[in-house]
RNA sequence: GGCGAUGUAGCUCAGUCUGGUUAGAGCGAGGGAUUCAUAAACCCUAGGUCGGCGGUUCGAGUCCGCCCAUCGCCA
């Protein structure tokens, strides 16, 4: 394989989430797993990485049709309108994605039909039958167990599901299952969190049989999705065709680089897919496997799961009230310090909202900004002051505190604990509330002999809340710029952690800026937000 | 039905693999002291049968068995 082939792992990035069904509108799920790719990804340029950062649409379901029928519209139009929605709500949230693939592009389209090619090539798919349960109002099959729930019946229509056969072609899925397994026990962290992959291997050790990767195209339907090539009588299965989207986004001569992902991130009803038969399509193709696929779990909301018939969707015109009353920084800070990366779900209740909000922003980093700012506005009129070299002051090491947060931030990205990453931040701010508190530096003030060590104190807690902002940068890159900008620090466009984390960076004699409240604190007996719709 | 997990302070969880002083953290709550700060930070307090029952052991949240509850996955 050349060179090209094999980047520098230590050096680039790519991330992506899935991509998502473009009948949905956004909500919560969609955001969350988007959140989550941004702050990978802007932790990872934060470590000096070159990043790639993807997400998209997937717009190959046979329901797009339908949908877009209803609607008296083609499905492209329909496809373009949901698309159009999801970019809206992800700018909305400042997230940095580097592309935005949709599964109708011909960039894509062009890809998928050369790795089905080169499959078919190597014998990974071949025709084979398919016979399954089929649902005839449907006109869909359904798995087994789904059928046996069903008591094989429709569950739509409750008529009684058939037995049938069709030609198809399949992917040659057991062929890989000790390679898979083998690839599992070598990379412990292949697949995360931990109990996500005790489960995926259970299952593999049940053993893999091959998989449909086409459907029989029904003659005069519309034209929708990718057809197998040389049989325009079937269609590349959407989930097939929008698994490739990792692979055909990045597979351009300027792009190359970026393989193998650093991380898929994904929900953990689609983790099948991503562990098992994506790695083995790859294997197939005899591409390197991603380093890490993360299957996050869910939300729920006040206790209660979401769903269609209690009509409790947290989606978008949701969230953007949240964003609009508390600040768009806040809600990306509560979703990823309380969300549910681990194996369990997560609560969205308005007073846990309010809780961490107070604790972590207003009472935590904001206030902590805010009592070193006022000090040095009003015993150094605004100037940071000048420690004179000195680092280590009334048994507080500072260098050594501060190198601590860093190193504590980079190792749990690294280790892909991205909450853990930036809540090293507000740690860091903490541990300036405790040297305030123990060095009393607003008693030293008054007595003018002591401007010297009220000068080293105040130095040390601006310069620990300027690397604190630094960590948790990434979460909140308005709000931190903000602060940072107030240190006089400049922008955070191509800050690093590295360099811009080390001790010193501050500038004795800049201007600090006291300002307003970087986060007001919020009332826990106010109502929550109301939702704000969208222009559209 | 099959496979797997979880159940520890009001809430979210750590600790259980390698059994051993008064079982921990953060948040919330109550009290105190203080004032540089966003009635914030700080200090003290919470007396939780470590889901239940039984077993092994000098000794179990930690090992074994059974039971109860909740949850996940089953292409």
């Amino acid at each position: 394989m050349p060179a090209a082939q094999h980047p520098d792992q230590t050096r680039t990035y790519y991330v992506t989430t899935p991509i998502y069904y473009v009948n949905d509108r956004p909500h919560i799920g969609h955001c969350y797993t988007t959140l989550l790719g941004d702050l990978a990804a802007r932790l990872a340029r934060l470590a000096g990485r070159d990043v790639f950062f993807l997400t998209g649409t997937d717009e190959h379901a046979e329901k797009v049709v339908s949908s877009a029928a209803a609607h008296g519209v083609t499905p492209i139009q329909w496809a373009d309108r949901n698309a159009a929605a999801f970019q809206e709500a992800f700018r909305f949230f400042d997230f940095g994605f580097d592309d935005f693939i949709r599964t109708t592009q011909r960039r894509h389209i062009e890809k998928v039909e050369a790795y089905i090619r080169r499959l078919q090539a190597s014998g990974a798919i071949y025709e084979g039958d398919y016979e399954g349960w089929w649902d005839e109002s449907q006109e869909e099959y359904l798995t087994e167990t789904t059928a046996r729930e069903a008591d094989f019946k429709s569950p739509v229509s409750k008529k009684p599901l058939v037995r049938r056969r069709e030609r198809n072609y399949f992917f040659r899925l057991s062929a890989f299952e000790d390679r898979l397994l083998a690839h599992m026990e070598a990379n412990p962290g292949f697949i995360q969190p931990e109990a996500r992959r005790n489960e995926v291997i259970g299952r593999i050790r049940q053993g893999l049989q091959d998989v449909p990767v086409s459907r029989a195209a029904e003659p005069g339907s519309t034209p929708w999705g990718i057809l197998m090539p040389d049989d325009p009588g079937h269609r590349v299965y959407v989930w097939i065709d929008a698994l490739f989207n990792y692979l055909s986004t990045i597979d351009t001569p300027e792009r190359r680089g970026y393989w193998p992902p650093a991380v898929h991130l994904l929900g953990k009803d689609i983790l099948w897919f991503h562990a098992v038969i994506w790695p083995c399509m790859l294997m197939a193709l005899d591409e390197p496997l991603p380093r890490a696929i993360y299957a996050h779990s869910w939300w729920i909301r006040e206790g209660q799961k979401m769903s269609k018939s209690l009509g409790n969707f947290l989606d978008f015109p949701t969230l953007r009230g949240y964003a609009e009353a508390y600040s768009l920084d806040a809600l990306r800070w509560f979703l990823i310090t309380q969300g549910p990366l681990g194996a369990t779900d997560a609560d969205f209740a308005h007073a846990r909202f309010i809780e961490t909000y107070n604790a972590d922003l207003a009472n935590g980093v904001g206030n902590a900004a805010s009592r070193v700012a006022n000090m040095i506005d009003k015993y150094f009129d605004g100037a940071c002051p000048d420690p004179k070299g000195i680092t280590n002051h009334a048994g507080h090491d500072w260098p050594a505190i501060a190198g601590g947060a860093v190193n504590a931030s980079k190792s749990a990205f690294e280790s892909l604990e991205l909450a853990a990453a930036v809540e090293a931040g507000v740690a860091l701010s903490r541990r300036v509330d405790g040297y305030i508190n123990a060095t009393e530096p607003f008693k030293i003030a008054k007595d003018p002999a002591r401007k010297d060590e009220l000068a080293v104190i105040l130095y040390h807690c601006a310069e620990a809340i300027r690397i604190a902002a630094l960590i948790l940068s990434p979460a909140m890159p308005t709000k931190m710029a903000d602060l940072l900008g107030r240190l006089g620090a400049p922008d955070l466009s191509a800050a690093r952690l590295d360099r811009d984390g080390q001790w010193g960076g501050l500038r004795p004699g800049v201007k600090v800026v006291k300002g307003e409240a970087l986060f007001p604190r919020a009332d826990a007996e106010a109502p929550p937000p109301e939702p704000i719709a969208g222009e559209d």
